[in-house]
DNA sequence: CTCAAAACTTTACGCGCGACAAATTATCAA
DNA sequence: TTGATAATTTGTCGCGCGTAAAGTTTTGAG
């Protein structure tokens, strides 16, 4: 079998008895083509793998089948998951996500959106940095592609998707309260909103139950949460400054690693007879499942947010007019027992 | 100042005063044009704020600056970790990135081989899921793209790079039978030729020091590694089935289940008086240190693996030419004590 | 000031494909 | 069989840019 090379999409039509605009169609739509045709195709396509260029295809279509994707901290397991359902989620529907990290750093994020700006997205799903966010340069960025926020509401965007920590903060305290020892609150650094709305939040679950909040103030804006939790918790339990015997942080990572601190100091943690120290968690983290003790905590719901954000971009872009409101989606958090409070 | 709509590389060239040629080669190399003349562009670009398009560029260009790395399993801290270290670096020198995982799926990793190759990629960087990959299309893909494979050794690609398994291995080994009971061999699931590697890499060692390998068995393809260590180890230690108080586990997140089963099951992990059990690992899992106790394990040499992945794959891309032979480059690993063993 | 080299401008072509209009052919119901 | 309709073919344009050739200007050394 004389196997010509087959590069362009000429080579290929020519190669398989069908004419180039039918071919295009075809990989538009492949159910646009009499089902005859759509064999025959299908069938040349098997012999000589072809792909149509990328960059020649996104040149001139009136809209690509990008969607970027924008997370600020890839080596976190909860936004390698939450990338991964969106990913999932984008090549179901058709669509190419490409997945960008910000790594935490300001400059990386600014950057992401400039390179995904240049790709011409059909539509953005942006967890922002945070505080650490260019809101001018993102709002720009929203003005042009559609985009859909999710995890940390920064007002960016045409719509946000994310967890209500009031309710689910409000959950795991008033639980905290009903089996023991109000809780404390070991803060996560100032990274984004949903810190100062977890501090909030407890403070106010606090106060409705009757007890005074206590928080355990972090400041900076690293995003190496564990290494903070260590730390930090090792110097507060040396100095006994912890106020409360019932910790709750304000997300899986700072437990865990106070939860490495505690065991490093010789405190036992859970709830049971003998134990020092209660600790919980927010997020369900990954592998919250997996620390000692296994970590009570609340879980946000990763597959809801997924699904709801990458609906609404849909719609955006699909409905291609700006809506004038921004809509906010919340969803509720659930309570995870495990052993550690 | 009527901000007239610089779309393309032609409208800025004209709003710029400088010839559209020359523009473009400014784009190409900054330095390849005057200075003077690389000011009033750069003052332009300030003032305008154009991006070339990246569709039409890479159209033209006979190499793109695109760099494909794909990753096995990105909820894996150990592939974000070398991921954020790949794209940093290829971002400094000029390229572009592009990152994929295959999630631990045959077909995703084909998927993304093939929507790979339709961004006609000036390299590769890709670490094979292993056992599950379709050596066949890969090798297809590494025919036409230069490809540096890391991690895991499947015989594709122009030249791999990786840890030495039986270098990091033996030191362990050695270290474990010198200070106490010798190691019986926890398996991670044989997905990739690291996995086989270490296992006899184990045996070898063993007998080396004269003594009796044990090996705990495991069989599957999944990705769950911690789970598998939590669970199996569970039912182990509630048989009494562990050979030997001594347990080396084929990598840390084994290892980080098996710490949460020994936790559960009251065992008191460690090296010290009262101690139970002793677990190592092998890795360095960005978080062996947060475990409880902190995990003793080995190191694999992520900065060098990367810097040196990177440097081979530049000079491929550079050389043009296949060389015949494959190259394979390995790194010691270091032995990294904590209180786990 | 002179002159060659370097940098720039002008002009033109082509990359691989989407999109469209007009002409042709295939399909299916009556 | 006929006609209407859907599907396909033919042909053509243009996307935004890289690239090359040929002509023009600028630069800097002597």
């Amino acid at each position: 079998m004389a196997e010509q090379k087959v590069q362009t999409m000429e080579d290929f039509a020519l190669a398989s008895g069908i004419s180039r605009p039918t071919v295009s169609k075809y990989f538009n739509d492949p159910d646009s083509v009499r089902s005859s045709t759509r064999q025959r195709i299908e069938a040349a396509l098997a012999k000589f793998n072809y792909t149509p260029n990328l960059f020649a295809v996104n040149q001139n279509r009136k809209q690509t089948r990008n969607i970027g994707v924008i997370v600020p901290y890839l080596a976190d397991p909860f936004f390698a998951e939450m990338a991964r359902l969106i990913e999932r989620r984008c090549i179901d529907a058709g669509y190419w996500p490409i997945l960008f990290s910000s790594h935490g750093q300001r400059q990386m994020e600014i950057n992401a959106l400039e390179t995904l700006r240049s790709l011409r997205p059909a539509g953005a799903l942006i967890a922002p940095l945070g505080r650490a966010s260019d809101l001018e340069v993102m709002r720009k960025f929203a003005e042009d592609v559609p985009t859909v926020a999710f995890d940390s509401n920064q007002d960016i965007g045409d719509a946000f998707v994310g967890s209500d920590n009031f309710q689910s903060i409000a959950l795991i305290v008033d639980y905290l309260c009903r089996t023991g020892e109000p809780p404390c609150f070991f803060e996560m650094p100032p990274v984004n909103p949903n810190a100062m709305k977890r501090r909030a939040a407890y403070i106010q679950a606090m106060e409705r139950a009757g007890q005074t909040p206590e928080i355990i103030r972090v400041g900076g804006q690293s995003w190496e949460f564990e290494a903070m939790g260590l730390e930090e918790g090792k110097r507060l339990i040396a100095e006994r400054k912890l106020p409360t015997n019932t910790v709750l942080c304000s997300n899986d990572r700072i437990a865990i690693g106070l939860l490495a601190a505690a065991y490093q100091s010789g405190l036992r943690v859970g709830r049971g007879e003998g134990c020092a120290l209660r600790i919980a968690g927010h997020d369900d983290h990954p592998w919250a499942q997996f620390t000692c003790p296994p970590l009570t905590t609340v879980s946000q719901n990763y597959s809801a947010i997924v699904e709801r954000s990458v609906e609404k971009l849909f719609d955006l872009m699909s409905s291609g007019v700006k809506s004038e409101s921004r809509e906010e989606i919340l969803f509720d958090g659930q309570l995870i027992l495990r052993s550690s409070a």
